[in-house]
DNA sequence: AGTATATACAACCAATTGGTTTCATGTCAA
DNA sequence: TTGACATGAAACCAATTGGTTGTATATACT
């Protein structure tokens, strides 16, 4: 465990189409391999390796019910994201807008 | 233009290392395919390969100079991936509130 | 005990990716 | 005009990606 070298960062992981709808799914509430694979046209092993990837990247926990494994979003890697993104919000135009909708958001 | 299936978007475009930093060098001032080339360890072919991927992602313009070609940053697209974040970061921070939730029931 | 279910693991495959080298073309400077 | 410079384009290559099928193993149901 630990310091090993992560194959796969978070950049990677949410660069595929189904990997983002996984997350999506698995954002609050949470969900076996099978559950999953039922709404991708596409088979169980591959959403496993989908699942796998997301995992090395931080971005989903697993845990073992009887048979089933059932997963869960890990959201705080995405503020790696987050933290990259701010460096180049100052160079878009709604650059007003937004930090308007961030105060809003803050003030509640 | 218009309709023509872009090929990458912005989360393919910023998965590579590489394009990313692409990006962070052509934040603010405009810079010609060698001058970028310089700069990376790879050829400029390879530059320019990936200087036409964020070109497909639009996050990159470029504007002819005699024989160079100076390419500068477009922010703009970057939105999506913001728009992307903003749907997840309720799950981190709620986390964090519930952490310290926890945090404060410990202390007592 | 025997069968069905949930997952893991391995081998395989085609397409894509990130890189290279080579060659062609356009442009600037003597 | 000749040579140097900046880029584009094509052919090629190894590694990775996103997918498959088949087999094995652990757990649950009756």
């Amino acid at each position: 465990m630990s310091t090993s070298p992560k194959k796969h960062d978070v950049f990677q992981a949410i660069a595929d189409p189904t990997r983002r709808e996984i997350l999506k799914l698995l954002a609050g509430r949470e969900l076996a391999v099978t559950e999953l694979a039922e709404r991708f046209p596409i088979s169980r092993t591959a959403v496993s390796k989908h699942l796998l990837i997301l995992d090395e990247a931080g971005l989903v926990q697993s845990r073992k019910t009887g048979r089933e494994k059932r997963y869960t979003l890990q959201a705080e890697p995405l503020s790696e994201l987050e933290q990259w993104l701010s460096y180049f919000e100052q160079f878009w135009q709604n650059k007003m807008l937004r930090l308007k909708h961030l105060a809003e958001k803050k003030e509640n």
